[in-house]
DNA sequence: GTCGTATATATGACATGTCCTATATTCGGT
DNA sequence: ACCGAATATAGGACATGTCATATATACGAC
């Protein structure tokens, strides 16, 4: 149910169309947020008719027309109120950890390429994270260069401060999971995969808490 | 569409009820997998008219009837076709990066606000986690004592590897999750909150992959 | 004595999200 | 010449999950 938020939150940047939306999800908030382009659409259209955005369309010569939206001033108060709204408990839902809770029926061989699977997804995300951070530092370059005056390039600096916490939150996170799963894989070649080292190890961790 | 799995993993220890089952999951997989009372018993519904569980009705003299699910082995043989099925991409929704990803209109004293919010969130979880060990590992001491033959021990202490497993997953992830935090509020509090700052400490860990 | 909680199962209504498809045009590849 | 991808919007069908509520009984708290 935050999609309207999310959707509102990039309408204050400027106006976009449904297409532009799903582009700009896909392209920068894929990795914490997706979207599906037909859920995009409708709840634009929802938002439309609780009057928080406006479209105007805009006709072009090759392409079909788009339909251009932009937040109303309800809209922004919308949004304001959800960000300091207390934020609802997750619900969290991860198959690997609910296949891995269940390592007793998988063996060793399962386990092993289980782990080596989510071992290549980590690495391809954390090298996804890597190539955003340099189209990141490219772009603002190029924006510092060609923005007109202090004023815009502060703000144009302030707005990048969310997706740079946002791609830290990636990172680290990335990089504790993939720790995780290396520490796995190493116990399973050891043979140290049992209840007795885990245990110990868990102790290292929370006893320091 | 992994209930099907959650549930059918639980029944291959023992038969359990629907209530049983809601009960183990919120008891010992709720850090990463909740389910819903309503979902659980119609999935149970659709895997006993699949036939991958059968059950059997208990009376009870004060209770109302349980009925006792036990796995068939076509429920065994989809459980475990489905451990070693390469896992789909998850689809992550963190509404608390959503609204950092925002964090240019949330203010200084907003963003302080979600941020100890979330803060006491995790201290919470990584509480829990710490009462989870007491527990596993008061239980593991009364089994070890009372389990007849050292096969049973051996087949208790196995099954215990995979709830560890999970349990030092929350952990670590919960550590590094703080530890993100409590770096947003340091550098908050000493104005360091910007892109220059966020994008050196971004090199610091991308640089190391 | 009444209220809430635990045990135990189940359904209706609803919210949310996904998949597939339709429409229409242009551009680039094989 | 045809096929797929990109641009652009949209709806039907379906999957999945959640909320509230119903039923029935017992036990402890206030």
């Amino acid at each position: 149910m935050s999609l309207r938020y999310a959707i509102l939150g990039f309408l204050t940047h400027q106006p976009y169309s449904g297409y532009d939306i799903k582009r700009g999800f896909d392209s920068s908030v894929r990795h914490f947020w997706s979207a599906d382009q037909a859920a995009i659409y409708r709840t634009l259209a929802d938002l439309e008719a609780e009057q928080l955005v406006e479209h105007e369309r805009v006709a072009q010569q090759t392409r079909p027309d788009r339909k251009l939206y932009h937040i109303t001033p309800a809209g922004v108060a919308e949004l304001d109120a959800w960000l300091v709204s207390p934020a609802a408990a997750v619900v969290r839902r991860e198959p690997l950890l609910l296949k891995l809770f269940f390592t007793h029926r998988l063996g060793a061989q399962g386990l092993s390429a289980v782990l080596d699977a989510e071992l290549s997804a980590v690495d391809a995300e954390l090298a996804e994270f890597k190539t955003i951070l340099g189209s990141i530092e490219h772009d603002r370059a190029a924006m510092l260069q060609q923005l007109p005056n202090a004023d815009a390039v502060d703000g144009y600096r302030q707005a990048l401060v969310g997706p740079l916490i946002t791609l830290t939150n990636g990172v680290r996170l990335g990089v504790a999971y993939r720790d995780w799963l290396r520490g796995l894989k190493q116990a399973q070649e050891q043979g140290t995969l049992t209840d007795t080292a885990m245990l110990a190890e868990l102790h290292r961790y929370c006893d320091a808490l």
